[in-house]
DNA sequence: TCTCCAATATCGTATTTACGATAACAGTTT
DNA sequence: AAACTGTTATCGTAAATACGATATTGGAGA
């Protein structure tokens, strides 16, 4: 997929982590699993995982007995703000979409 | 502005800047303004020029007379690659900016 | 020409993000 | 219990990104 180009756009992933927990509590596996079909590579556990406890540490997310992680409220906060951030930044994303045809994924 | 939080999204710097030569040939300082209203923070010198240099380097942009950059064939391209990667990443956009009522920023 | 000033550019460093390898752990099956 | 398996976790390191300070450049005006 995605062939070799310059700038790697590092950076959002715990944003989507906390995004895919505000809809369903997930498992780290799970969590890669969905990470898999948005970035078409398929990140390392050494990624995902010290990634997780960050959030966690910081007590934006908690996991059950189950390994199941989902969002605190102060999770949930730091989400909106994050969201907030990114659509001030990105406020031109429909011209994008338009712009390249983006045919929807996934729908 | 932005509040102190936790994951810094890094990284779509170069992206934007693609994005934003795309539309309008810029000056590095027309850049740095342009950035700023999307971050809400001044990018220092030390960031923007560097960056510069290095999709000059990459054959990405090019300057005239005027230091005025904009996007080469290459760049082009490449900008669209990102943007198809952006939007199968992002592919719930509409979702996102639902859940927390984005008014539009910036018309 | 000389001075001033903003824009541009570079340097060294700090921080963040991600990787690969490897270890610990839990549940199943034999 | 022992071996197997997939998940979870940690460690050291590499790469990308951005910062602050500083230097350089190129006019505009005195």
């Amino acid at each position: 997929m995605c062939g070799h180009t310059h700038c790697k756009m590092k950076g959002f992933l715990s944003f989507l982590i906390l995004w895919m927990l505000k809809n369903k509590k997930m498992t780290g596996s799970e969590i890669t699993d969905e990470m898999e079909k948005r970035k078409g590579r398929r990140f390392s556990p050494g990624t995902i995982y010290p990634v997780l406890k960050k959030l966690k540490d910081s007590g934006l997310i908690i996991d059950d007995e189950e390994k199941k992680y989902s969002l605190t409220e102060n999770g949930e906060k730091e989400l909106n703000i994050h969201i907030e951030n990114f659509f001030r930044i990105f406020w031109d994303l429909e011209e994008m979409r338009k712009h390249c045809k983006c045919h929807e994924h996934r729908k």
